[in-house]
DNA sequence: CAGCATCCTGCGTGATACTG
DNA sequence: CAGTATCACGCAGGATGCTG
């Protein structure tokens, strides 16, 4: 059961969504996610696909972004436990569950926002 | 035509997406205007239910969610021009379109997160 | 009534360097 | 490889007072 604090926001699903999706790269890494676990490295690469001259997501960042999402209960995190490290991340059934939303949300967006070919970009 | 900004991110929709729905009350003005135009005292008021104790969203804040939403096209501003002022913000057919994205996310976020009573709370 | 002007604070984001 | 540590900064969000 994902932990999202004080009472009052767990009576308002958009506040409680617009918290758990806060931050520029959690919807990509659900998205990008959708089609396998990935490992810290494959997802820091995919981020950067659709804005070719940006420069990397900081590793701090990423690294936040992760915890996040795993706290809400939407990716789990999974350390091999060998060296050089290995972790993969992977969506949850609930993380599995809210991609058609984020499919609602691409959809629309490229309708609406200019961004055609849905196909790859995130 | 709504202006978001940096060629980049009319290929992401995601992206553009979040930054079109960024700041707190944005999704919750989307939503209460759904039956209806409203004016700016009553979004106030409307702003505040669902969270008994929270004390009122300052003028500043709502001025500029409000300003955002009719940038990106999703409201339109409609000004009496009589005194006592009196001031109509409405969903643009564009933010019409928006509102099923919208309850989708209500949807699931009722779902999965704990909130219930998809009646009255946005 | 519908805001604008001003000040203030915390956090999200980024860059860089370092580690087990 | 998968992060953590540290520093820096801009901006969202809140509080208060004032205005046409």
């Amino acid at each position: 059961m994902p932990s999202l604090a004080s009472n009052h926001i767990r009576r308002c699903p958009v506040a409680a969504f617009q918290k758990m999706i806060s931050g520029k790269y959690k919807l990509r890494i659900l998205w990008d996610l959708q089609d396998g676990p990935q490992r810290y490295g494959e997802l820091r690469k995919s981020l950067l696909r659709g804005a070719e001259g940006a420069p990397a997501i900081a590793p701090r960042v990423l690294s936040r972004e992760l915890k996040a999402l795993a706290q809400s209960g939407l990716i789990a995190r999974k350390d091999y436990g060998v060296v050089p490290p290995k972790v993969e991340y992977r969506l949850t059934p609930m993380g599995r569950s809210f991609i058609p939303v984020v499919g609602e949300i691409r959809k629309w967006g490229a309708r609406h926002l200019g961004g055609e070919r849905l196909g790859l970009a995130s």
